[in-house]
DNA sequence: TTCAATTCCTGAACGCCGTGTAGAAGATGT
DNA sequence: ACATCTTCTACACGGCGTTCAGGAATTGAA
């Protein structure tokens, strides 16, 4: 036993988790390279030089590796997100919106791979597990949104369509209590919101990723600041 | 040869076509039973009592034949977004963008995998081909919501970011084309708006499909219905 | 240093898959 | 009745995820 760290790591543990993470890195390489689906246990082995049987030893199944690759692009975008957003300061609240928005797109266009792992069918086969894949890094997605609408809330409340139709009980239990706590005061509309926000952010990138808009539009980034301005518009804020 | 509908048809190709529209329904059985995976040349011959060879008389491979179901599929999506766009009157236009995205939603509720099958990677290593595969289905969903959008222009432009900022250029030449000819008068800018439609539409009902939307709220029928009548009110109508 | 235990990996196998090819079986039109 | 054209089977090839018995190497202790 060698304590590095004041964690008492044997050579062995070092060496494993090396592998693993080797594992992880040529599979997100192969995914960058040929979609998804070349992911393949045994083209992961091939670039290791083993055997495709010798991964169990990391990952009890394929799906495992695949959760743990999507929770790590997950954790990555969200970071991207919020770096985003931090990078504007506190007093305008529509500057942080558009540049989180901003982020998330160029981040799908930098790892259009990624985009697809995390929200499209990832893999051939591949079925999540319960409560979703990466439910952390999804939960500080949602908790990035509902900070950018709580800011813009002392505006935005009164626009909202029917902020009367919400409760607490109809979101996420951790969701509903980590919102209540973070932001007293705040009515579970914003909540809504919040995941309508997500919603609007997501539909245009989800088309261009997937090509849907490609051939109609030739200037994708065009419409997305329009409907930010738009969205950040129907918040009462400016850009 | 016998001649039906006045239209010369031998008895070879009456079963021919009979064949290939068995495959095509056994295809889409397979996927609403086992997603999009679960569409295999084999498995479809099994269920035929068949070998896969036999399907490549029908389908030149199997990517052939997923084109041909995401037309299938595309069609009968926008299919139900205009019947339910028609049931409505034409002196409502709030109404008629309304019943459109609730039926696009409804039908992609009721049809997950084929929601998957036209806009998310539909099956292992399936390529589209160019042009993207349903190019006239997805024509006729951007004709039908440009429609919906230029009935609603005469408000609807003055209240849009930067209607100056797009050129007929911009979009896809036979769309413009298309576009120009059925609504006169039409600027470019409402086409991007139509595309801004459609992408705020999308959105919320991906995330749904996908299942990221399901543990975190309880009714996303409610946020998708606010974020319709937000969208129609920034339109300038009345739902 | 020696030795048993643990760990990691190989190699082969099983049953899937899409895709070709060769040839049999059958319907068709003359 | 016969030649043609279509449709299907049978088999092969390489790829996939997964499992398993066994070999090789590392480890910690004797």
């Amino acid at each position: 036993m060698s304590t590095v760290n004041s964690v008492a790591v044997s050579r062995r543990e070092r060496l494993r988790a090396q592998t693993a993470q080797e594992i992880k890195s040529i599979a997100l390489a192969l995914m960058a390279g040929g979609g998804p689906d070349a992911i393949s246990l045994r083209a992961i082995a091939r670039e290791m030089g083993m055997t495709a049987g010798a991964i169990y030893s990391y990952y009890a199944t394929r799906d495992d590796l695949i959760t743990t690759l999507i929770e790590d692009v997950y954790t990555s975008l969200v970071d991207a997100a919020e770096a985003a957003r931090d990078a504007v300061p506190d007093g305008d609240p529509g500057g942080r919106i558009l540049a989180w928005a901003q982020a998330v797109r160029e981040w799908a266009l930098a790892n259009p791979e990624g985009f697809r792992l995390i929200y499209g069918d990832p893999v051939p086969g591949y079925q999540p597990p319960e409560g979703g894949p990466a439910q952390e890094a999804e939960h500080r997605a949602c908790a990035g949104l509902t900070g950018l609408v709580a800011a813009a809330w002392p505006r935005a409340g009164s626009l909202q369509p029917d902020g009367r139709g919400y409760a607490w009980s109809d979101f996420d239990p951790g969701l509903a209590a980590q919102t209540q706590q973070e932001f007293p005061g705040l009515p579970p509309a914003a909540v809504a919101l919040a995941l309508r926000v997500w919603g609007r952010m997501h539909g245009l990138v989800a088309l261009e990723i997937y090509g849907h808009l490609r051939t109609l539009a030739h200037d994708p980034a065009a419409l997305y600041r329009d409907e930010l301005t738009d969205l950040i518009r129907s918040l009462g804020l400016t850009a």
